[in-house]
RNA sequence: GGCCCGGUCGUCUAGUGGCCUAGGAUACUUGGUUUUCAUCCAAGAGAUCAUGGGUUCGACUCCCAUCCGGGCUACCA
């Protein structure tokens, strides 16, 4: 059975890359009726905190990625990694220094019989070159990666345990991945170059080598690393500025991923029945919040009424009338914080200048006919958006008005605004009462003004 | 510096030797709808397929070189 696993070390946020990544190593396990497991990283005692690994979860729950069996914990298995190297320092592999366990290359490669190819390596990086810092011996074809082809690399040697006892990434992650019972590692683009090194590590305890898919990473516009100087980076940010779920893990899904055709729009399960693994793409994609947004609105448009009041709680709005409801849909906001603002902003008593209510083409008589009569006409309507669309043109017709002289000024007296949605829309959204009673504002506003 | 990975419209991408004078989506522009805006609908613009060499009757697709970008090069992960 295939078994995957998300591996975070809770020294931030859950970030919107390993959330991608999570997401895709989860995807590809349920495709294949597998298992996606959940390990923390918190051998880095130093940085990794509870609100962090809370953080982490939540995220990863809030996106509907949920994991199989108990949580593994590294700082829980110390004891292991130690009893671990301390087979590899008994066959020579490895050494102290310093008061850490230390790899021994050379002799790691000697013992597994692959041919010495060193190259020399140096201190320092960004293309300054200091001294010289020992050797690296170079591993052609050392390993497959189900994306990439061939893994080649190099390796030198490697801090396994530190002085204070720790494993370092390299050797909880060879260890735990084996006792996991792990098949595929899924993970981003950035441990490519480790890869040759878990390799030989796991050739050196005899585990099983799993097979590897390391994923193209999300970029920022200047096409490095996403990172906060880009935009919001913590998945806990997006779900705070009003994006679904479901849109944040849809769009996600497509930043390195499509199913070869034209659809788009993918539910979590959709994903799962159609991710493979073969259709994910080498180079790395930036993170383009444009699309995001057309998404979202794309998702808070076809949220169920109810969906709609649970999703804006968060916002501010606690309940929502049908209207207000059909209002969102087709309001075309791009989070939920645009629309529970809308929301929150209508209903307030709108504060405007009574000229406004006056249609460029209009006057101050028919404005007023037309408020009047409307007032009249909808304390005894039918509060459907059929008749009161009826309502408002009977108006115009018995009156002899034209729209401006109608559907102008109404539309301003309930919103206030010199934009917003239909007349019929408002009234709709704000019910029968409230409705006269801001006609009736604007009609005594307009007769004092002069 | 060394090693590794990548390079098709601004962005996400389709394209696995002829269907490509390169398709879709988004963003953008214009028109239509709408009393206005948004929504919605339609149209348009936008990529000499990083560059230069090969291989081939034919290359975005295969090979090589170059350039550019990114990653790793920590007792971070």
């Amino acid at each position: 059975m295939i078994k995957t696993r998300f591996a975070p070390s809770p020294t931030g946020q859950l970030h919107i890359g390993s959330a991608r990544t999570a997401l895709f190593a989860f995807l590809f396990a349920k495709h294949n009726e597998g298992e996606f497991a959940l390990r923390i990283e918190d051998t880095d005692q130093g940085r990794s905190t509870k609100e962090f690994e809370k953080n982490i979860l939540e995220g990863l729950d809030w996106l509907g990625i949920n994991h199989d069996g108990e949580i593994l914990y590294q700082s829980s298995r110390l004891e292991i990694y130690k009893s671990a190297v301390e087979k590899l320092v008994q066959n020579g592999f490895a050494v102290e220094k310093d008061g850490a366990i230390v790899l021994q290359a050379k002799e790691a490669l000697e013992k597994l019989g692959i041919p010495l190819e060193p190259i020399k390596t140096f201190v320092g990086w960004r293309g300054e070159k200091t001294r010289e810092n020992g050797v690296a011996y170079f591993l052609k074809n050392i390993g497959d990666d189900l994306i990439h082809g061939k893994i080649s690399g190099a390796i030198s040697d490697t801090v396994l345990l530190r002085s204070d006892g720790t494993p370092t990434f390299h050797l909880a992650v060879v260890i735990d991945d084996e006792e996991m019972g792990i098949t595929h590692v899924v993970r981003g683009d950035d441990h490519l170059s480790n890869t040759p090194l878990h390799i030989i590590l796991q050739k050196l305890f005899n585990y099983n080598i799993p097979k590897y898919a390391h994923i193209p990473m999300i970029l920022g516009t200047d096409r490095s690393k996403l990172s906060k100087r880009h935009a919001a980076t913590a998945v806990s940010d997006y779900k705070k500025m009003g994006y679904l779920p479901e849109a944040l893990v849809n769009f996600m899904a497509l930043l390195g991923w499509n199913p070869k055709d034209d659809r788009e729009i993918f539910s979590l399960d959709d994903l799962i029945r159609e991710f493979k693994l073969e259709n994910v793409n080498k180079s790395g994609a930036i993170f383009d919040i444009e699309k995001l947004n057309w998404m979202n609105g794309g998702y808070i448009q076809v949220e169920s009424p109810k969906a709609k009041v649970e999703s804006l709680k968060d916002f501010g709005v606690d309940e929502l009338s049908v209207g207000e409801s059909e209002l969102i849909s087709r309001g075309g906001f791009k989070t939920l914080q645009e629309a529970a603002d809308y929301i929150t902003q209508l209903r307030k008593t709108p504060e405007y200048d009574s000229s406004l209510l006056i249609f460029k083409k209009s006057d101050k008589e028919k404005t007023n006919i037309g408020l009047k009569t409307t007032s009249e006409k909808l304390s005894n309507a039918d509060w459907s958006e059929e008749l009161l669309q009826k309502a408002l043109e009977s108006v115009v017709s018995e009156k002899n008005l034209t729209n401006g002289d109608v559907f102008w000024p109404v539309r301003v007296a309930l919103s206030g605004a010199e934009k917003s949605p239909s007349p019929v829309e408002l009234l709709l959204a704000l019910g029968k009462d409230e409705s006269i009673k801001r006609i009736t504002k604007a009609i005594n506003g307009l007769e004092n003004q002069n």
